[in-house]
DNA sequence: CTCGTTCATCGATAGATCTGAATGTAACAG
DNA sequence: CTGTTACATTCAGATCTATCGATGAACGAG
């Protein structure tokens, strides 16, 4: 499966390469590949912080879809949470998004 | 269902903000979600083109997969292709790259 | 203690996505 | 023309994801 095509066109190359490396990369972008991710984050990075009830009135979601989204969010290591009396403070993880953006560097 | 918010912890804020720039984002980001994509990104970045069957072979997929994957690369505009006899060429293109590391900057 | 608020988790459903076998299309060789 | 190679598209099944109602857990006020 392999033999004819060194004759053909491609090269053989290194193939395996470091698979787990990508599926890594790959976790991270999935955090962000949801429109309201992508407006937690820009929110919390222009605020530097805000509770759940403050996301669900700006995203116009339910509550339980807002969780679910800080959830994966702070999953991929993207944000980090802080209990203050009754009400849960989220902010950004700044080296989870330098790490991002180093990947996407040449 | 806002008006509670705003004596308890809750800052009114730009709610609607740009609600379209928050799904084209996440639109590219989810180019990048999957570990095949971001293997044929990275294998595109360090070679500068590949044609589809070199990328079944390194991938270990089907070929109709790595077809899959790359049209929804090509639809996000991280990469375009080329024709050559027989051969289809693909490449990635930086100007889409760069915007995506962009749309991380502080 | 009870009550109300904030948030997380559970459960269910609709929709999206990954995967590959089968098939179609385009280009070249003879 | 026929046959072969390279790739795209179609289709179907399995898996994943987004969404939200219902419920549970944690905390403060009284």
């Amino acid at each position: 499966m392999n033999e004819h095509l060194t004759k053909v066109c491609c090269r053989p190359g290194t193939a395996p390469s470091d698979a787990h490396a990508f599926a890594e990369h790959a976790q991270r972008f999935k955090a962000l590949s949801d429109p309201a991710r992508v407006a937690i984050v820009n929110r919390l990075a222009s605020r530097g912080e805000a509770c759940v009830c403050e996301l669900v009135s700006v995203l116009d979601l339910a509550q339980p879809t807002v969780s679910h989204h800080l959830r994966v969010l702070r999953e991929a290591g993207l944000i980090e949470q802080e209990r203050r009396g009754t009400w849960m403070y989220y902010r950004l993880v700044p080296a989870a998004i330098d790490e991002l953006r180093a990947t996407l560097a040449p």
